[in-house]
DNA sequence: GTCAATAGTTTGTCTTGACATATTTACGTC
DNA sequence: GACGTAAATATGTCAAGACAAACTATTGAC
């Protein structure tokens, strides 16, 4: 027997159509409203029931299939996955994921420079002549607790950054509010033993295991942003992540 | 300048008119054909050229924005993406990948089992009545160098499994042989350092870093049908992944 | 009870068409 | 050359419609 949805449609809002569906989905997933695999009424019936085309009902479920909150099967139907969803991978950062949970996390900004910056981070970031590079070293912790040690290097032709506003806020944030829209990253993760100046920030033994995370964020122009090179203690922090099949 | 694409379109195909445009362009980038920042022709172009649909056309870019190729901007156009491009993030095994990279693996079976389970894998399967699991310990060889501690369980009702064909092929490839339709899994990765026994058997000291990894596949009807536990090498494996913005 | 054929169900693919929005370019004026 | 406005460009969103393919359920024959 599948659930009919209840989902508020504003078609005045500027919200897209589809993504208010994606919206009320997820919201119904995520509050049991919509059980672990339970069937969803079929895709024409929920569009019509909606007053939205299929196209746009398809949409929103494709979505949410490649957010890993639904199968489907041609013949057979929609299904909410069965296993606990854990957050779909998006291009976000440590901050947001943070502050979205609910934790309070505070920055040290350990060192500050801005400057030509060196030729690895300006080709790692394919800087035009005239551009230059903030370089900045963090501390993240929760609460008391060191958590991440992070070293990036960003173009300073897309905003200002300062020491100050880097330990009140989160660098992504700032780069936001300053007018980039990131659109994709390229992330490498691995494992590496803690040596002692990273013990030393983080709270941990000499050779503790640390999660390496490498990565370049890409705006909505092709420019590359940010890189940066974090290190986590890996009894705090780990990468979560939903696979989909392409 | 925008460049002119030279996509063969086969409507007797199976394969689908937009992922035949998508591999089409995919192969552009890999092949060096359509060069890092360069500037697509519009979509409307482009299909109508093709002999295809605007939306047919706007899905195969919609897959290749999020497989973090290409990038695009309401009244600017498409790009693509300048910076290297890895592998996008997809639900792939290890011999997969390492058999795409023209490595050539060797799996040597460590212990093999099939009975009921214990709770806590079955809890994870989420396994019916009467349904058992078998369970089992691979060591990953590229040549002669270990990479990579495996122990999976495997729902036992969609396969028959042996220590034989797991020696031989990947677990990924004997399932889908099988008939398995994988959609997604949930991934967790961390970071950890080598007891004895795992270093005993990579070739590491104990004490050095290793890349760990949790899983759970989950098929097109829903279920949940592996689960794992990985161990990889930190020198010799990290996982790539282009994260995009939804 | 089993099996094959048929019908029903549902998603997957593709097309035509239109309007909205964000950005860039062109043009006229100063 | 600078500035403001309009036009052009290109992607983003939405709709209606049709056919195909994979799956499940039903039916009739044996």
């Amino acid at each position: 027997m599948s659930q009919l949805l209840n989902i508020p449609i504003d078609r005045s809002s500027p919200v897209p159509l589809y993504h208010q569906v994606v919206q009320g989905i997820e919201g119904m997933i995520r509050s049991g409203a919509l059980e672990p695999g339970s069937r969803l009424e079929n895709e024409i019936e929920l569009a019509s029931r909606l007053n939205l085309s299929r196209p746009t009902m398809r949409k929103a479920m494709d979505e949410l299939v490649r957010a890993g909150l639904l199968v489907r099967k041609r013949g057979v139907g929609t299904q909410v996955v069965a296993s606990q969803v854990r957050r779909p991978l998006e291009l976000s950062s440590l901050n947001d994921d943070l502050l979205r949970t609910g934790q309070k996390p505070s920055t040290r900004v350990l060192s500050f420079s801005h400057g030509p910056g060196q030729e690895e981070q300006r080709t790692t970031l394919q800087l035009p002549a005239g551009v230059g590079v903030y370089h900045f070293t963090r501390l993240r912790s929760v609460g008391n607790k060191p958590l991440a040690l992070m070293e990036n290097w960003v173009r300073d032709d897309v905003a200002q950054l300062s020491e100050e506003t880097l330990s009140e806020r989160g660098m992504y944030d700032l780069l936001r509010t300053a007018g980039v829209n990131f659109r994709l990253a390229q992330q490498r993760i691995g494992a590496a033993v803690a040596d002692e100046y990273q013990a030393g920030l983080l709270g941990c033994e000499p050779g503790a295991a640390l999660v390496t995370m490498e990565r370049t964020a890409v705006d909505d122009t092709g420019r590359n942003i940010e890189t940066g090179h974090h290190v986590y203690r890996a009894d705090s922090y780990t990468f979560e992540m939903t696979l989909v099949q392409r």
